[in-house]
RNA sequence: GGGCGCUUAGCUCAGUUGGCUAGAGCAUCUCGUUUACACCGAGAGGGUCGGGGGUUCGAAUCCCUCAGCGCCCACCA
């Protein structure tokens, strides 16, 4: 006994200290890993891990994904191959931007209030906290992936990938923007793409009414608030019903004003449902838009991007959420007794997959990827003249044999699943209107330097009352002032004013003046005021509560140079410009009221109005000396009294006339903003595989061709062997890097897709926090360790399959952890020599015993059987076969015939060596820290593979086949075993027994030292040719081999016994025997088939013949 | 509406191209302190392979059909 090894195995103990020793060796990194090479060809071998998103922490599916992966690294790496895996997060833009707005909504406030930039601050911290959380995970769970080329999808060299793809791809002509109707999401204030949305069965309501007494259809609806937007009236052209109006216009009126309904006729219109009559709403149905396209029809937006009902709607509706709306037409239609009745149906629902919002279909005009679009790019083999989906389906065909560069997806039926989704796909809109991501690399030329909108803003603007200080002629600057009873007074009119006016939000600044004046004027209106400290009046300095005349002089010195302690007006200008980018982000087509002081009024004017400060100053004094009195303007007729209305931007100012910028590279000169949308997340997944790959030091290359020529890391590792991901991101992202990168690269991403299932509960049910039916990773292993967790993913799960989890199956697997670690723990400490392998080959061979030989080739076929499995993906069945393997055989059988036969030091250890090799994959932790007991001079880790091609001797021990000799003397044993347990024979009781072999006598003989030591307490063994006399004993029938228990014989019992023998044999032999009488069995079944039929047959009939016999001489 | 998958012991699953009396683990039951391991060992019971039909000498396996469950896709208002 040389070591003290613990009784059980502790992982807690162990496994980070062997992370850190792997981490540390550098092999890691195929650059480092020189270990084995010699022996195996020099492939290379990679794997893209798929990036967990840059939030939460890892969940089991994660903890599934790096088993896989890392079981296919190791692999590979055992078998010589330079192996990398790189790793990486994923910026999720969407996912990540909902978390942390939920985060900040805890504190009361939203991204408006932080601002973009702050925001993002914000979300940058949080995605840093939880990357590091995420790596330690991943370390946790082993995986060897080599952390110095790891990547996160906002790097600057991958996000440097993106502008060059999306310039490339709008420079062929594969990425346009168009006026389209899109999936808008209402609480993330964006669009989505057409699988981020996700439908859910509900109970709705399906209204039938006519839109006024005297339209002649009747329609149903299950959302009567969009009937305020329709503009036809689609029947099926066959309808007999409705012939007769196909083409009529009529005239109707829901309260909105006139509009006309046209009658149109379209095939997809279903004669059998609800009247047969579908109102076409075009802005706000998927379906109805196609229509309208079709037929011409105008297209009318009534719901605006918050959700709500705009001034389309009509007074009586704008403002009001698309559920009150809806109340209140249903109300309008049954005054007017148009609804003919109410039918509960069950619809689908369109959600948004993220915050489960229902989403609101809407036009806009957003960025788009043609897929269906026909291009020839020279030195790309695979697009010429061909669409994008067109490559994307010729990828992956297996029918299509002269495809050199295929994909295979492993299960084979997702392939079908993906050429049906493939084949379905629609021009993919790609802008979000998310802060966080990557910002769409377009500029667009613009006089007052803010981005461009369609839509448009209206901003009044109202100088505050008249306050004391300006009674006096002073400056207030930051300073707190009241308003004058002319101030208030001001304010009470103004409110009378602007009675009719309806305004969507005012904003005022927070100085008590503007607070005041605000108030005042829009109390009781029913409106928001919200106070932002960015509209402020310029903060004088040491200037401020000093006579006004002196400013009037040098108010033009305040224009770049602030007065001592204050600011200048260019500061004033920034945060104006700043609020009023805020305002496009969140208020688009709203009407917005401002109410604060001069100089904010003075920076729109710049701003927006394109004056220079002077001009703006000028201006501003000449209306001052007009009207004498200080703070009233008159600069729109609209109103009379003190306002100012800007409209932002102009409604309906077309993009074609702007001037535009599309570049990797923000362009030169002045006046250029670019385009605050963001892209989708899937756009620059779509690029994981290879951007990855690119040298990160890519300032130095100006052309994305060059850049790409020059990174060898591409050129070794893409496309990578395989792709390890989950089925339900087929879509999402596998589909997306196959589109991407044929395009890009001219390449495949990849060569396999290994998707696996789900990870579920034992019910089968989805694991989800709401349920909190969820299983923590990392509590299970801290409670079992990492390999028992490994195992229990990976044994029993099977490609696109979903695997149940459980924490028993997590103990069961510990449990064998324990299991070999006691394997090992026994062989180490019982031989001397546990040094490295020099097995003298051959040298036991002489004496080999039949155990030796059973134990040796069973490992020879284990090593094959394991290899091929691995090579075929089977890693379930690779796995089990291990387990079993090292239980049953190994320690169950052969570790005990060691105890007897001895000296069996190189052999044991040599198995246990064997076994460690094939087992690293899965559990690399257990098997390098036995490795590391056995004292080998090398990690597990980079130790050659186990079989043939990896080793120049597979197995140093001749190797006989054998096997059923050694099954023979082990179903004796059983046998005896049995018979022990079935006669209750007390456990220490020795037994004699007498064995009838008859031409195997000698065989048997020879192993009669295992026949009585293993554990069936047999004192005195006889072994005969020839059952020369029936003794009065218990009778076991192996084969043809007898075997008699003497002394323990209950006749009773005996005779049940062998009586049931005899009935399930003849049951048995039942059978055969109408096997064997079929003549057409007997004539077409394989000769081999047929004589195994005739053995079993013999041999049952002999033993029933014996057991008969035996029973008779019992009476 | 289209497509896909699943249904094998009480539970979780194996079962390769049809061919050894359909297997394993967990659970149950009976024994057990033997040079590692009770996170163990020795044994036992338990299944008309969802139902029905077909192809075949032979079906858990291939085909059809029905039922139940689950998933994905789709513009049923």
């Amino acid at each position: 006994m040389k070591k003290e090894i613990p009784k059980a195995y502790d992982p807690q103990e162990v496994e980070d200290k062997i992370y850190k020793t792997w981490e540390k060796s550098g092999f890691f990194n195929p650059n480092s890993f020189v270990g084995n090479r010699h022996t195996c060809s020099l492939q290379n071998f990679s794997i893209s891990m798929p990036p967990p998103n840059a939030t939460g922490v890892l969940h089991l599916g994660h903890a599934s994904m790096l088993a896989y992966q890392d079981l296919m690294i190791r692999y590979n790496r055992m078998k010589g191959k330079n192996t990398l895996w790189l790793p990486g997060t994923d910026h999720a833009s969407i996912a990540t931007q909902t978390k942390v707005e939920k985060i900040i909504a805890k504190e009361g406030k939203t991204k408006y209030d932080l601002g973009r930039e702050k925001f993002l601050e914000r979300v940058n911290e949080y995605v840093e906290n939880s990357k590091s959380t995420i790596k330690n995970q991943t370390r946790k769970m082993g995986s060897s992936c080599d952390w110095s080329r790891e990547r996160y999808t906002l790097d600057d060299g991958l996000s440097r990938a993106v502008r060059e793809v999306f310039t490339k791809m709008f420079n062929d002509k594969l990425i346009y923007r168009g006026d389209r109707i899109v999936n808008w999401c209402p609480r993330c204030e964006s669009t989505l793409a057409d699988d981020e949305v996700e439908h859910e069965e509900q109970k709705g309501k399906l209204y039938y009414f006519k839109y006024d007494k005297d339209f002649p259809i009747t329609i149903a609806t299950t959302r009567p608030e969009t009937k305020l937007g329709d503009t036809a009236v689609a029947v099926n052209p066959k309808d007999e019903r409705y012939k007769k109006y196909i083409g009529k216009v009529f005239e109707i009126n829901l309260g909105n004003g006139k509009h006309k309904i046209k009658i149109i006729s379209d095939r997809e219109v279903e004669i059998k449902f609800g009247t047969g009559a579908l109102g076409v709403t075009p802005a706000h149905s998927m379906t109805d838009w196609e229509m309208a396209e079709k037929n011409d029809l105008e297209k009318i937006k009534i719901i605006g991007e918050d959700g709500k009902m705009n001034e389309n709607a009509g007074k009586d509706y704008e403002g009001l959420t698309v559920l009150e709306a809806r109340e209140k037409i249903v109300q309008y239609f049954e005054k007017n007794n148009l609804i003919e009745k109410v039918e509960e149906v069950d619809q689908s629902l369109s959600i948004c997959y993220r915050c489960d919002t229902p989403i609101e279909p809407l036009p806009s005009k957003q960025w788009f990827v043609a897929v269906d679009k026909k291009i020839t790019i020279g030195g790309n083999k695979y697009f010429q003249n061909k669409s994008l989906k067109e490559i994307a389906l010729e990828v992956v065909n297996k029918a299509d044999e002269k495809n050199d560069k295929k994909i295979e997806i492993i299960p084979e039926r997702f392939e079908k699943t993906y050429h049906n989704w493939m084949e379905n796909l629609h021009d993919w809109c790609i802008s979000r209107q998310l802060w966080f991501g990557h910002r769409i690399p377009v500029w667009y030329k613009n006089e007052s330097g803010i981005r461009n909108q369609e839509s448009g803003i209206d901003i009044t603007y109202f100088v505050h009352g008249t306050t004391i200080d300006n009674e006096k002629n002073k400056a207030s600057g930051h300073y707190d002032v009241k308003l004058s009873k002319l101030g208030i007074q001001q304010s009470k009119d103004l409110k009378k004013t602007i009675e009719n006016e309806k305004f969507d939000i005012v904003f005022c600044s927070d100085l008590k003046r503007a607070v005041d004046s605000a108030s005042l004027t829009f109390s009781d209106r029913g409106v928001k005021i919200i106070q932002d400290e960015r509209l402020r009046e310029c903060d004088y300095g040491d200037l401020t509560q000093a006579g006004a005349s002196e400013i009037l002089v040098i108010e033009k010195n305040v224009i770049d140079k602030p007065f001592p302690k204050g600011e200048s007006y260019k500061d004033v200008e920034k945060r104006i410009r700043d609020f009023l980018n805020d305002l496009i982000d969140k208020y688009q087509g709203k009407k917005i009221a401002i109410v604060a002081h001069k100089a904010p009024q003075l920076a729109l004017d710049v701003i927006l109005k394109n004056r220079t400060w002077e001009q703006a100053i000028n201006e501003d004094w000449r209306k001052t000396k007009e009207w004498q009195a200080g703070w009233k303007y008159e600069l729109n007729n609209k109103f009379d009294n003190s306002s100012i209305v800007y409209t932002m931007i102009p409604k309906g100012k077309k993009y074609k006339n702007q001037e535009i910028y599309i570049g990797t590279n923000p362009p030169e000169g002045k006046n250029w903003t670019q385009d605050t949308d963001t892209l989708d997340t899937w756009f620059s997944s779509g690029l994981w595989t290879f951007s990855t790959l690119l040298n990160q030091d890519h300032e130095k290359y100006k052309t994305f061709e060059d850049w790409v020529a020059n990174s060898p890391d591409l050129k070794k590792f893409h496309p990578t062997s395989v792709m390890e991901t989950g089925y339900d991101i087929l879509f999402f992202w596998v589909a997306r890097m196959i589109l991407m990168t044929t395009y890009t690269l001219g390449e495949v991403p990849f060569e396999n897709v290994y998707l696996h299932g789900m990870v579920r509960d034992k019910q089968g049910k989805k694991m989800s926090k709401s349920l909190g039916n969820g299983i923590d990773p990392i509590e299970m292993i801290e409670k079992y360790g990492t390999d028992a967790l490994r195992l229990s993913m990976i044994i029993g799960s099977s490609p696109g399959n979903d695997i149940k989890m459980y924490e028993e199956k997590v103990e069961g697997y510990r449990n064998f952890v324990n299991k070999l670690w006691n394997v090992s723990r026994y062989i180490i400490m019982n031989i001397d020599n546990t040094k490295e392998a020099g097995l003298p080959i051959g040298s036991p061979a002489s004496d080999a015993t039949l155990a030796d030989k059973w134990i040796l080739n069973n490992l020879n076929n284990l090593t094959k059987e394991v290899t091929d499995d691995l090579n075929n993906y089977k890693f379930s069945q690779a796995g089990e076969k291990i387990k079993e393997f090292t239980w049953n055989d190994f320690a169950d059988w052969y570790i005990e015939i060691s105890k007897i036969e001895k000296n069996k030091n190189e052999i044991l250890n040599y198995i246990l060596k064997q076994v460690l090799i094939l087992f690293h994959p899965f559990i690399p932790f257990v098997t390098e820290e036995i490795w590391k007991n056995l004292d080998s001079e090398n990690l597990l880790m980079v130790e050659k593979w186990a079989d043939r091609d990896c080793r120049e001797q597979a197995c140093p021990f001749p190797t006989i086949t054998t096997a059923r000799d050694f099954e023979i003397i082990q179903n004796i044993i059983k046998a005896i075993r049995n018979a022990r347990a079935e006669y209750k024979v007390e456990p220490g009781k020795k037994i004699e027994a007498v064995i009838y072999a008859g031409n195997k006598k000698e065989f048997i003989k020879s192993q009669a030292h295992l026949i009585k030591n293993l554990r069936t307490g047999i004192d005195k063994l006889e072994i005969k040719e020839k059952d020369d006399k029936i003794k009065d004993a218990v009778y076991l029938v192996v084969g043809d081999i007898e075997i008699y228990l003497e002394g323990i014989i209950d006749k009773e019992k005996e005779k049940k016994n062998l009586e049931k023998k005899i009935e399930n044999i003849e049951k048995y032999i039942f059978q055969i025997k109408t096997k064997l009488g079929n003549d057409d069995f007997v004539g077409n079944a394989p000769r081999e088939i047929v004589e195994k039929e005739r053995e079993k047959f013999m041999e049952s009939e002999k033993k029933i013949k014996k057991l008969k016999e035996k029973i008779k001489s019992l009476l």
